[in-house]
DNA sequence: GCCCAGGAGATGT
DNA sequence: ACATCTCATGGG
C-alpha cells in the first residue's frame, strides 16, 4: 500500500477496497452518501470524500496526520488473504462467500456512531435505517460543508441527543426506538465506558453493552464488531440465522445457540466471515435453501 | 389489508 | 431457561 499527499488529500494505492460494497451495500454503516461516483460522510467529526481511482482510491481532504485514522477506519492493515486461508477448511459456502466479495472490508467505526446506528437498526430494514440515520444526523448532528458535495452532517453527540429528547426523535421517525436512544445517551453522559470496550475481554464488553436500553445481544455484537474491533463478535439477525441453518447447522434452534456455534466453527475472526456470509445471504448472491413457507424472491437492492 | 425488516423488553410458564 | 406479545414505521 502506497500513499501520497497532495492538494490537501491522499492518493492511496490499494488493490483490495470496494467502496460501494464496504461503505454502502454491506450494511455495517448507514450514513455514507453516494455523490457522483464518490462516497461522502462525516466520521468522528471529519468530513471526507472517498473516490475510486485506477489502482486505489483518493481521500479528500486528508492531512498526513489524519491518515492513520482513516487507515484504521477502513481496516487497511488487515491481511484479508490470511482470512481466506483460515477459512480453507470450512464448508464450501464460506470460501465462496469470501471469493465472491473481494474488496469487502470490516470497518472500525467510532463506538458511539456504531451504537446509535444499530439501536436504530432494530427490527428495521436497511433502506429505512439509512434514511432514519440521515434524518437524525441532519436534524441534530453538526454540519460540515464539503467542497463539491455540499453540507454533510455527523452523528449527534450523546449530550445533543439527550437535550433533543424522546419526542423530537419520534418526530424524526425513530418510533419506539426513541426512548432507547435517549436512555443510552444518558448512560454515556453519566460515564458509561464506551472507549474502554475495545480493551475489554469480549464477554465483559458484551455484558456492559447489553445493560444499555435498546441494546440486546445482536445489537451489542454489531457494536463490538463494527465499532470496537472485536473480530470474534458474531451478530445473529434474521439473515444470519437463515444462512446458518441453510449452509452450516440445520435444525439448530435459537439465535443464542446459532451464535455459539458460529463462534466455535469460525474461530477468532468469526465476525469477519459473518459479514461476508450475511451479505451473500441477504442479497441472494449465494442461494439459501428454501425454508418452510418462505419463498426466495428476487430483492432489488439497488440502494 | 398482510408480511417483513441486521430486535428489544416485558410477561408468563 | 424458553415461548409469546407488543412496540413504530415504511415498502412490497
Amino acid at each position: 500500500m502506497q500513499v501520497s499527499f497532495r492538494d490537501g488529500g491522499a492518493q492511496v494505492a490499494h488493490a483490495s477496497l470496494d467502496l460501494q460494497l464496504t461503505l454502502v451495500d454491506s450494511a455495517q454503516a448507514f450514513h455514507w452518501r453516494k455523490v457522483a461516483g464518490a462516497y461522502a460522510a462525516v466520521v468522528d467529526g471529519r468530513a471526507v470524500r472517498l473516490c475510486p481511482q485506477e489502482e486505489g482510491f483518493s481521500l479528500t481532504p486528508c492531512a498526513p496526520e489524519d491518515w492513520p485514522f482513516w487507515r484504521r477506519y477502513l481496516d487497511l492493515d488487515r491481511d484479508y488473504g490470511a482470512l481466506v486461508e483460515e477459512c480453507a477448511h470450512l464448508a464450501p459456502m464460506a470460501r465462496q462467500a469470501l471469493d465472491r466479495l473481494p474488496g469487502l472490508r470490516i470497518l472500525n467505526q467510532p463506538t458511539w456512531e456504531a451504537l446509535v446506528s444499530f439501536i436504530l437498526s432494530a427490527n428495521n430494514n436497511v433502506g429505512r435505517i439509512q434514511s432514519l440515520v440521515a434524518a437524525v444526523c441532519r436534524a441534530l448532528g453538526s454540519a460540515h460543508p464539503l467542497e463539491g458535495v455540499g453540507m454533510l452532517h455527523g452523528f449527534p453527540s450523546p449530550e445533543r441527543l439527550l437535550s433533543a429528547g424522546e419526542e423530537a426523535l419520534r418526530q424524526l421517525g425513530c418510533g419506539y426506538r426513541a426512548p432507547y436512544l435517549v436512555g443510552t445517551a444518558r448512560a454515556v453522559t453519566e460515564g458509561f465506558p464506551l472507549e474502554a470496550l475495545s480493551g475489554m475481554a469480549y464477554p465483559e464488553a458484551l455484558k456492559r453493552l447489553v445493560s444499555l436500553p435498546g441494546v440486546g445481544e445482536k445489537v451489542a455484537d454489531c457494536v463490538l464488531l463494527f465499532g470496537c474491533g472485536h473480530a470474534d463478535a458474531f451478530p445473529v439477525d434474521v439473515w444470519v440465522e437463515r444462512m446458518m441453518l441453510s449452509w452450516f447447522t440445520p435444525e439448530l434452534k435459537g439465535r443464542k445457540r446459532i451464535k455459539q456455534q458460529g463462534r466455535v466453527l469460525f474461530g477468532p475472526h468469526a465476525g469477519l466471515l459473518q459479514q461476508y456470509l450475511f451479505h451473500c445471504a441477504r442479497t441472494g448472491l449465494l442461494p439459501l435453501e428454501e425454508a418452510e413457507g418462505r419463498q426466495i424472491e428476487d430483492r432489488g437492492l439497488s440502494v
